[in-house]
DNA sequence: CCAAAAGTGTTGGTAGTACACCCATGA
DNA sequence: TCATGGGTGTACTACCAACACTTTTGG
C-alpha cells in the first residue's frame, strides 16, 4: 500500500513594488532553461532538504534577482498535477513587497534577465504563473484594507500623496483625499515630519509622514484594528 | 549545483462539526504507527503521484474516517523542517466543514479510531497539529463573517435560533438576536419555510429557514456583499 | 400557571460620504 | 501670473447598537 512519491516541491515568489509613476509592478525572470525557455516566469526554484519554505523563498530572489524584501508572506499552494508539463511539481506561492529604492535599482539593471513590469501590462508567463499572480493581486487588495502593509511599498518618509496614489493605484477606484487622509490619521500610527516634500515641478510641497510599526503594534494589542 | 531533493508531500485535513449541544467540534483519528503512535492527530497522509492535493484530501477523509465533506478550502502550508521527527514532510492543510447528520454519525461510531472532540477541549496532538488546528480556527472565525459558510455547518432546514447559536459560539460572544435577525435577512438569501421545529421541552416553536445558494451567488454577482 | 424559547420596532449615536475653496511653490 | 499639487471643515445620511415585552408551547 506504500507507494514511492515523486513529487517535487518549490517556492514561487509575486514581488510587487510600487511608484506612483511607474504604477504597480512585479518582479520576472527571463527562464533559461526549458520547459517555456525564454518566456517570462515568477522567480522560484526546488525547496532543499534543510531550509524552510521561506528561507528558500528568499534564496531564489537573492539567486535569480538579487533583490532581498522586507516583508513576505504565503499566499497560496498550487498542486494541479498538469502545472509542469514534465514532472509533478507542487510549488508554494509567496508575495512580497519591496520599497522604492530596491525596486529602482533593479529596474535600470537591465543587463540581468530580471525585471519590473507593471502589472497591467504583463508579458506571456510560463507554466500557471498568471494565475498565481492574479491571486496575488487579489489578496494584497484584500489585505491592503485591513493591515497597513501598504507602508511596505513606500520609502520610509513619503509624502501623504504617495500614500493615497499608491491605495487608489492597487484598488483600483478613486479616493476622496480629504476623507482618506482623515480615516488613516485617526488610527494615529502615522507620524508626520518637519521635513519637506521635494517637489518635482510646480505645486506647493507638503510634510513628509512616517509609519510607526511600534505604535501600531501597541495600538493593535490595545484592540484597535485597521480598516480601510 | 543541482540537489536531489528529499521532501515528501502531504496533507492534513481539519474538519470542523457542530451542533448546538455540542458546540464546534474537529474530527481527530488515533495514530496506530510512531511517530506519535496512539496519540490523536489530524486526518491526513501523502499525497499520490497523480492526484491534486483536494483530491488527497477527500481520499485521506475517506480512508481514515469514513467521513465526505462538503465544504473544503486550503489552509496553510506547514513546512518547517523539523515538523517531522523523522523525515522532511511538508503538509498542505485544509480546512472543511460537514453538516451535522455527518457529524452526529461519526460521533456515535465509538469503535472507529476517528472521534470528535470539541475544540475547547481537545487532547495533546501529534506534530505541530495543535497550530494547524489554532489557524483554523482563526481562519474559520474571520471567514464566517464575511461569507456565509456557516450554513454548510447546519442542517439544510435550521431555525433561526440555531444560526444565532452558531455564530455566538464560533465567535465566541454573545450577538443581540434581533439585530442579528435584521442583518442576516436584510441579505435576501434565507428562505422561511412554513415548516416548524420540533422543539424537545418547553419553548415556543419557531419557523425553520433555509439557505438558498443560488440567490446567494446571483446577489454576490451583482455587487452585494455579506459581512458579520 | 409556570418555564422556556421565539417574535418583534424604535431611538439615539456615530461613523461615513459628499463636496469646493484657498495656499505655497516653480516656471 | 499661471499651472500644479497640497491643505483643510461641514452637513447630511445611513447604518449600527442598545434595549423589553408579548406570544406560543410543554410540563
Amino acid at each position: 500500500m506504500t507507494v514511492l512519491q515523486n513529487i517535487k516541491l518549490a517556492v514561487d515568489a509575486v514581488v510587487f513594488g510600487y511608484t506612483s509613476k511607474e504604477g504597480l509592478s512585479v518582479l520576472l525572470i527571463k527562464r533559461k532553461v526549458a520547459p517555456f525557455e525564454k518566456t517570462w516566469a515568477l522567480p522560484g526554484g526546488l525547496v532543499r532538504d534543510h531550509e524552510s519554505l521561506e528561507e528558500a523563498v528568499e534564496r531564489e530572489l537573492k539567486e535569480e534577482t538579487g533583490i532581498s524584501i522586507n516583508y513576505l508572506e504565503q499566499l497560496y499552494t498550487f498542486g494541479q498535477p498538469q502545472r509542469d508539463p514534465r514532472n509533478r511539481v507542487v510549488s508554494v506561492a509567496y508575495y512580497g513587497l519591496v520599497k522604492p529604492d530596491a525596486f529602482e535599482i533593479k529596474a535600470n539593471t537591465d543587463a540581468s534577465d530580471a525585471a519590473w513590469f507593471n502589472v497591467e501590462n504583463l508579458p506571456p508567463l510560463a507554466f500557471d504563473h498568471r494565475d498565481i499572480l492574479q491571486q496575488a493581486i487579489k489578496r494584497l487588495q484584500g489585505k491592503i484594507i485591513y493591515e497597513p502593509i501598504g507602508f511596505e511599498l513606500l520609502d520610509k518618509r513619503f509624502p501623504f500623496s504617495e500614500l493615497e496614489k499608491l491605495y487608489q493605484t492597487v484598488l483600483g477606484r478613486p479616493l476622496d483625499r480629504r476623507n482618506f487622509k482623515k480615516k488613516i490619521l485617526k488610527f494615529g500610527f502615522l507620524e508626520e515630519t518637519t521635513e519637506k516634500q521635494q517637489l518635482e515641478g510646480a505645486g506647493r510641497p507638503g510634510n513628509l509622514y512616517q509609519f510607526n510599526e511600534k505604535k501600531y503594534f501597541q495600538l493593535k494589542k490595545e484592540g484597535i484594528n485597521f480598516e480601510l
